[in-house]
DNA sequence: GAGTTTGAAACT
DNA sequence: CAGTTTCAAACTC
């Protein structure tokens, strides 16, 4: 991969290594050897693929490897640097992609030299364009403190540039994990920052607030590129939504190759759209040809909704991506590099595209926010991703778990984590099938209700669901778009909306208003445990019961018998913590669950050093009991869980049913279907769960997580709970662990921005506020295994 | 499609 | 923290 990579890359590193520059930065910088290591690292993904791009597509950590790529074989300090300076130099070269990413990197470093530092932290490995363009930027920072550095500050020397290089590709790990705050943080960027470059600044402030040392340096790095631009973030933010829905499609496709696919598509097209953005605006710099569809082009794809930006496009703007990346990253924070690995780049693209293709949606997610991470632990549920994938950042955070998957498989080796398991879940079709694309924009006419419709019926269906809002303008969590992290689409027939792009600013100071209040607000209501059971192919029947309601319902009518209660809704057995009158939840009551829970404690806990073992505990716990709690319990943590649950929400979806009314009917039709986009949910929900740990900041972490996880939507579609997690899942699903973490990190984020350096912990501090957390810990165990 | 019910979210 | 109000989803007709 690596060399095939690299010889791609060389076109452009030639280039550079040719101009004076090249050599002058190859002196500067000793460590040369660093990038390209690195980005034969990252660019494991993109190996073949020349196109840069597509490392950038990546995500910002990914952006690195798609730098790297582009790098000649050289040393990643030499080539990045060179190509730095060749790039302000050449700015025209051939390796358009790169060069346009380069050039821009640059041409943002000179002026945001002082965000450079950010970048420089970030840039090693993901971004090698970006590093390159910030060459300048590159400070010393120590290359482990970029993160910090990055933020606050920036680093003064290109050698150092290529220290960081080498630091970062020992963070590698780190920067995948972080990539989810990043995707989060990059979106609260996107959010906060605005669009315009001043908001660079801003932003880098941000980001180093959140990022801390460890994720510093990815969000440094996206801070950087976020600041540079924001546009593009936000853009990216959107593309992830379409990202999510491309990823959707793809995983529709189901094999792990479609796996990768799909999140590398998702990648992809985030870069797309992120390109779309940065071409809009740095026109000039991709002028080189990445630009075969304009800029407006993209941009409209993104806005639109629809667009799914062609393929070809996706690809050649791959190379622009870089910058954007970084808010694919943050989507597939977990995978940038896994996703880049597996597939060329364009067949990723491709892959996504065609599944996508069709429907390529465009949501526009939110990006920052975290809830894309719950939108995704939604998806796995399948209406997660049905519902918007499209549109909102559930989308992306779907996208960003089937990168993660993918990464996982890929890239999970990077974390250490084998990954593999996570490449196990089908790729979903929720997204695949799930929505069409068009739904917004065909869809639009659609009636909200329509759409739920749809989503009941279908699988595609439930994941359309959209808001009707008239008073809280979508900015509560009344509103299920808002609750989801997702900007509200056309399908909404929601009044004086104000969760839209346009309005990222209020979205996201909201939220962050929310998340203040009640961190856990946006994270996922219901922790899942039943994922293996799931897996295992429990019965439908049975419930998933593992997966518990963190905050407890309060329902009295209901007597937990419909979608009232959230408990319910979200496929889970209520708990101690509910508060109900009259349970007769049909996954599971209080009473049983405590035993369960304390059952699934221990279970967890050897899950967690076993993951095969918790396999196959899961598996008994779902046969025993429906409700189980054991599941449940390791599940607590809510991003993680997440993954898991999205996985098991195919089964999920069916579990619930035993006696569900309607929904389970529902989601027994499109379980096939939805199994599989559940599938990527739960993978991406696993990541998400790791890289929560993490990455996220204790605050994030605990509540964010959780928020994260969009709402899942139900299997009917109808309200997405927050995933809740019911996620947990996981774990045992095989790789899922290791996803979990990355896609988690980044809701969490949003609140927390500040980042813990182990993010691993996190986990459970983001259930902490639920006993289920030992589920997390499980994943995260695992996860941190893996990582 | 309109109206009612329900329970979470928000507010006090 | 508890009680009340507001809100929009879920549900019914």
């Amino acid at each position: 991969m690596d060399t095939p990579d690299r010889a791609a890359a060389q076109p452009a590193a030639s280039r550079a290594e040719d101009s004076p520059v090249f050599s002058f930065l190859n002196n500067l910088s000793p460590i040369e050897p660093l990038k390209s290591a690195y980005n034969t690292n990252s660019l494991q993904g993109f190996q073949s693929i020349n196109i840069t791009s597509i490392s950038s597509i990546f995500t910002s950590p990914h952006d690195n490897v798609n730098k790297e790529p582009r790098l000649p074989k050289s040393s990643l300090g030499e080539i990045s640097e060179n190509k730095v300076c060749a790039d302000s130099a050449d700015t025209n070269k051939p390796s358009k992609s790169s060069n346009a990413v380069r050039l821009f990197a640059c041409t943002s470093a000179v002026t945001r030299e002082t965000h450079a530092v950010t970048c420089s932290a970030v840039v090693d490995p993901a971004t090698g364009p970006c590093d390159l363009a910030q060459p300048g930027q590159f400070d010393n920072g120590s290359p482990d403190h970029n993160t910090t550095p990055c933020h606050g500050v920036r680093s003064d020397l290109k050698q150092d540039k290529t220290r960081k290089l080498e630091a970062a590709q020992t963070v590698k790990n780190t920067l995948e994990k972080r990539k989810c705050l990043f995707s989060t943080e990059t979106r609260l960027l996107d959010g906060g920052g605005e669009p315009v470059h001043d908001n660079d600044e801003v932003l880098g402030c941000e980001w180093s607030d959140l990022i801390s040392t460890t994720s510093a340096e990815l969000l440094a790095f996206d801070s950087t590129t976020m600041d540079e631009h924001h546009r593009e973030v936000h853009l990216a933010a959107k593309n992830a939504e379409s990202c999510g829905y491309l990823l959707s499609k793809l995983t529709g496709d189901g094999d792990i190759s479609d796996r990768a696919y799909p999140s590398a598509s998702g990648q992809v097209y985030y870069q797309e759209l992120v390109m779309g953005d940065d071409q809009t605006e740095n026109a000039q710099i991709f002028q080189d040809g990445q630009e075969t569809i304009s800029t407006q082009e993209i941009q409209d794809n993104i806005y639109d909704a629809n667009g799914c930006i062609p393929l070809d496009y996706k690809v050649e703007s791959q190379q622009q991506r870089g910058i954007r990346r970084r808010c694919l990253v943050f989507e597939a924070s977990g995978f940038s590099n896994s996703v880049v690995k597996k597939g060329t780049v364009e067949n990723l693209s491709v892959s996504t595209c065609k599944g996508k293709s069709p429907v390529q949606t465009q949501p526009r997610g939110l990006r920052g926010i975290g809830l894309h991470l719950n939108a995704l632990a939604l998806t796995p549920k399948g209406k997660m991703a049905c519902q918007d994938p499209t549109d909102s950042a559930l989308l992306p955070s779907s996208a960003s778990e089937k990168d993660v998957h993918s990464k996982l498989l890929s890239a999970g080796e990077n974390f250490t984590h084998s990954g593999g398991e996570l490449l196990e879940f089908p790729m979903d079709d929720c997204s695949a099938g799930g929505f069409p694309v068009n739904d917004h924009v065909s869809g639009q006419s659609v009636s909200p209700q329509k759409k739920r419709r749809k989503t009941d019926n279908g699988d595609d269906g439930e994941a359309c669901k959209r808001c009707s809002c008239k008073k809280s303008k979508c900015l509560k969590l009344y509103c299920e778009c808002f609750a989801a992290g997702v900007y509200c689409s056309e399908p909404c027939s929601c009044q004086g909306c104000l969760n839209k792009p346009i309005h990222e600013e209020i979205v996201l100071s909201t939220r962050k208003q929310i998340e203040f209040r009640n961190p856990l607000a946006f994270a996922p209501k219901v922790i899942r445990m039943s994922d293996a059971g799931l897996e295992t192919g429990e019965d439908p029947n049975s419930t998933p019961a593992s997966a518990r309601h963190k905050r407890g319902c309060n329902c009295k009518k209901s007597s937990c018998l419909k979608k009232y209660c959230e408990c319910y809704q979200g496929g889970v057995g209520c708990s101690t913590n509910c508060r109900c009158e009259s349970c007769k939840n049909t996954f599971g009551r209080r009473d049983a669950e405590t035993e369960l829970t304390e059952e699934m404690k221990q279970e967890s806990e050897q899950t967690e050093n076993c993951p095969q073992q918790k396999d196959n505990d899961q598996q008994k716990a779902n046969v025993q009991s429906e409700d189980h709690p054991l599941l449940d319990l390791v599940p607590i943590t809510p991003p993680f869980d997440l993954s898991s649950s999205l996985l098991k929400l195919p089964n999920f979806s069916s579990a619930k049913p035993p006696r569900p009314s309607k929904p389970r009917s529902v989601n027994s039709r499109s379980s096939a279907s939805k199994a599989t986009a559940t599938v990527q949910p739960c993978k991406s929900s696993k990541i998400a769960v790791s890289g929560i740990d993490e990455e996220m900041p204790d605050i994030l972490k605990e509540p964010n997580s959780p928020n994260n996880c969009v709402k899942t939507t139900s299997p009917n579609g109808k309200r997405v709970l927050p995933p809740h997690n019911g996620l947990s899942i996981s774990l045992n699903r095989k790789g899922g662990r290791k996803l979990i973490l990355k896609s988690i990190p980044s809701f969490p984020s949003l609140v927390g921005d500040t980042i813990s350096g182990s993010a691993m912990n996190n986990t459970d501090s983001t259930f902490s506020v639920s006993p289920l957390t030992l589920g997390k810990h499980c994943f995260c165990a695992d996860c941190t295994s893996v990582m």
